[in-house]
Formats: structure tokens, C-alpha cells, sequence
DNA sequence: TTGGAACTCTTTAGCCTGTAAAGTGAGGGT
DNA sequence: ACCCTCACTTTACAGGCTAAAGAGTTCCAA
């Protein structure tokens, strides 16, 4: 379930998303029950405990007191509203890392990103092609992108560089935070599951050793090795994938940059 | 919308994935006039087309002249049905690289990856916690090992590469493909958007360039570049995103094995 | 030859989405 | 007092997946 940026009037969702509605007056009519941070908070509490298949209008209507199409009043649409959910969970992050040097502060930022998106998992879920622009997004970009400059590297490379380092934070994060929520959907663990299905594949490819032995040789040595009982083992694999790839990432440029 | 692996008796799943139903002897009833591969077939083209948001079983059963039930005699479920595309399509990929050296194989399979990525976006929505399991998602798996073995690394590092090269590979390889998306589903290119909301920026925040000076300075010098007219401006940063963490990773790795 | 079992495929229906349209009722401004 | 505006509900519709039941075809066995 990729969701994509709202596709509404364009103008509506950056005032909403910038809060530059105008102050309001006093006004005819009842004053409103909601407001529109409690429903984004609302939602976010939501998709953070169910994911994004369990953030439905009904489902924030309900636990608010009120029907699904109370929150129009608020809201233009569900696409707004995760545009809105998306760029107000990005708040949490910080917006200043003067730490010891850019490496440092680099490995921070990204660290930061990661647990962020291991809290919420459905933000991986928000298109990156046609961004949601919100002030936020802006922030943590601005964040990284004053870290990276102390290299010294020029726009076009430092372009690069951000992407490559979103990359090997998001995807990692991603295979984490599914494994979460497979296990909180399913109610089965991701080691049972694993333990489960290999014993359907010795069934199905009873040769599997010599279809594959390269694969076989790699799996081999390390099979189910627990060292840490309370995360899966495929989360503890996702971590460590992303801690080696920014790594390499880092040592990358440090060589880059010094060699200049 | 992220699809989930199906969660249906997994050996029924296994044994349609491998193939190992029992070959089918004179049985009552009318022959079958759709088959598994048809249906499977007729799947990826819609979501080729479409992208997942479009693949809907009524979709599928029309185009076959069926309805979306008549899929049910087949297929056990969506979910299966998104598991067996999954592992047909990967069925494109090499099995064997065996070229000038591991480095050229691994960039070549990585290549082929992200081709494959944008042919069938889809694919990516595919969660990768809880794989699929089947047998082409192994054969590209192997295909990679077997380059990267020749490195000497060993398995745990290995292990790590790989998953390393997935991510470098997967994250750009969605925001291009969900920017093609966009433009087939908007009628909107992205270079037009991108121009749209920029102006819808400035009205709301117009103090934009005071805020996020560094992302300001960044973005500057190279604003509505426009080299090659068939592919968005997104796409072309997303390709060389792609291409830049993956010479930075290959080189990390060149360094590491000589070092030894 | 004649059931009956097995099989494909359709119909119907249930529960889930998001949201358009219309109605209800309360509150403030004139 | 009136009415406009706004919050919120009700109803409804299109479309999603799929369980259950029925229609109709075909082969096997008696």
C-alpha cells in the first residue's frame, strides 16, 4: 500500500501543511469538537499501532467519538491527512547536529532516521516520487545537508551523497519495521515463521543443497544463531545490513574528500 | 500498498510456487479453461501497466473473460496470485555471471536488477520480511553469491554485501518507478509538477531561502537542468543516486579484499 | 445406460474501503 | 427574530476481496 502525495487542490494542501490558514474570527455556528492536530494525532496513533492497513477514516472517526465523515469538516481527504500525519511525525526529529565532526554527526542523523522509521513504520509508505513538501521534510533535509557540507564536496556530489544515504537507511528499515508488523498481524514470530517455512521448502525442493550451494554455503555456518532473544532475527540482519552499508557509505567520502 | 506474503496453508503455497502439483490424470468435470500461467501472466501485464493499485482480481477475470471468481478455481487467493507474479517475473533475470571479474559481474547484476525494477515496479511492493520463497528469487539470490564469493569475503560479510547491494539497488529503483506512475496515473509530468508545487512553495513559505539556507545553496546552481527530455528530471537523480552508491559500495569492497 | 462424483464457472451476498450529497441542529451576527 | 454558517450525521454508491451456493459439463463406475 503505497500512498501517494494528496492530489486535491494543490493550494489548500500547502496551507494546511504550512498552517498558513488565516486566524479564526468569530464565526456563526458551533464551535469545533476536533481540530486538525488532534485527528493527525489520532491517525498517527493508529497507523503507528496497525500499520497502514489498519488507518481507515472509520477507524479515526471512531476513536475520536465521531463518524468517518466527521473528519471532512477537518480534512480534505485521507491523502491529505497522511501528507499531514507524514510531515508532523517528522517534527520528532532534530533539526541542529553540531557534533564532533560530520562523520559523527552523519552516523547520528542516520541513526535518528532509523529508529524513527522503526516507530513509524508507515511513513516508509509515503511516496518519495512527488514529495509531500511540507515544512518538516524540509527540516530534516536541511539538517543533513548542513552536516554534509563540511566535507566540502560540491552541490551536484552532495546531492548524491543524500540520496545514497536515505537509500541505505530506508531500505534495511523497511524489511525491520514489515518484520514487526508481520509478527504483531499474524501472531506468529519472525523465528517460527522462518522455522516453518524452511521445513515446507526441504519438502517442496528436497535438492535445494544442489540447486543452490553457494547460497546453501553462505546460509550455512550461522542458522538460526539468536543472540539477542527480544528482536527477530531478520530484524537484527536488517540492522546490521544497514549499519555495514553506512559504513562504507562514510569511509567512501572520508577517503574521497581527504584526497582532494 | 505494501502486499503482504500469503498467509494461506503455506504448503499449498510452496507446492503451486515450485511447482510440484501431481501431474494431472483423466479427471471428471470440464477441462479447465484458464490455467495458473494464464492467469499469472495476465496479472503482471495488468500491473505492468497499471501499477498494484490497478491489479484488482475483477481486472484480471475480465481480461480473461471471467469473473473475478472463476480466478478462485486457480488461485487460492490475491495474496497467492501476487506471490506466483513475484516469482515469474524474477524468472527474467540472469542465472549466470560469469564475466571479467567480480566487480563488472556484480555492477552488471545490479544493472539488470534495476531494469528489472522499472519494468515491473510492482515487484517492489512486494514486503520482503517473510519472502516469498520461491524458486527464481533464489536463482537470482545464488547468481549474486556466486559473484560475490570470488571476493573471499566471508559469509557473514557476505551476507551483509548483499543485502547492502538490495538497498542500493531497491530505494532509488522505487522513487523512479513511482514517478512513472505518477505521470501515467496524473497526466502530469514530473518536471510540470515539480514546477507547479515550486511555485506553490514560494507563496506559502516566502521566506523559504532564509529558513533552509544550506538546502537553498544546495539546490541552487542546478535548478530545471534538463539533459535527456524522455526521462523526468526525478528519474535521472534517482538513476545516479543508484549508480553513486553502488561504485562507492564496490569500492569499499575492492579496498577491504586487497587490504587482506 | 445411467447415476454420481468431480470439476469449472457464475451468482449472490457480506463486510470492508473512501467519499459525494443531503439533512439536522446549534450558534452568532444583523 | 431571522438567517447564514458551520459541525456533524445519515444515507448511498462504487469498488475492493472472497465465502457460499447453484448451474452446468464431463468422466468413471456400476
Amino acid at each position: 500500500m503505497v500512498v501517494y502525495a494528496a492530489q486535491g487542490d494543490p493550494r489548500r494542501s500547502m496551507a494546511l501543511l504550512w498552517r498558513t490558514e488565516s486566524p479564526d474570527a468569530e464565526r456563526p455556528g458551533p464551535k469545533p469538537g476536533l481540530s486538525v492536530d488532534l485527528i493527525v494525532e489520532t491517525a498517527i496513533a493508529i497507523a503507528d499501532a496497525e500499520g497502514m492497513p489498519g488507518l481507515s477514516m472509520r477507524a479515526v472517526g471512531d476513536r475520536l467519538g465521531r463518524t468517518a465523515m466527521a473528519l471532512y469538516t477537518y480534512v480534505p481527504s485521507k491523502s491529505e491527512l497522511v501528507d499531514l500525519m507524514h510531515d508532523k511525525a517528522l517534527a520528532e526529529l532534530p533539526a541542529i547536529y553540531d557534533g564532533d565532526g560530520w562523520r559523527a554527526d552523519a552516523a547520528r542523523w542516520a541513526e535518528d532516521l532509523w529508529d524513527f522509521y522503526l516507530r513509524h513504520p508507515w511513513v516508509l509508505q509515503v511516496s518519495q516520487a512527488r514529495p509531500v513538501l511540507g515544512p518538516n521534510e524540509y527540516v530534516v533535509l536541511e539538517a543533513l545537508v548542513k552536516i554534509l557540507r563540511r566535507t566540502g564536496l560540491r552541490p551536484t556530489a552532495l546531492r548524491r551523497l543524500v540520496s545514497a544515504l536515505y537509500s541505505c537507511v530506508r531500505e534495511p528499515a523497511r524489511t525491520a519495521s514489515e518484520a514487526r508488523l508481520a509478527e504483531k498481524v499474524t501472531g506468529q514470530s519472525d523465528d517460527e515463521w522462518w522455522y516453518a517455512r524452511s521445513g515446507h521448502l526441504k519438502e517442496v525442493s528436497p535438492d535445494f543443497a544442489e540447486r543452490f550451494p553457494t547460497l546453501t554455503w553462505m546460509e550455512g555456518e550461522h542458522a538460526f544463531r539468536m543472540e539477542d532473544e527480544t528482536v527477530s532475527y531478520l530484524e537484527q540482519e536488517a540492522r546490521e545490513a544497514f549499519e555495514f552499508s553506512l559504513a562504507v557509505l562514510l569511509d567512501g567520502i572520508e577517503v574521497a574528500t581527504k584526497a582532494e
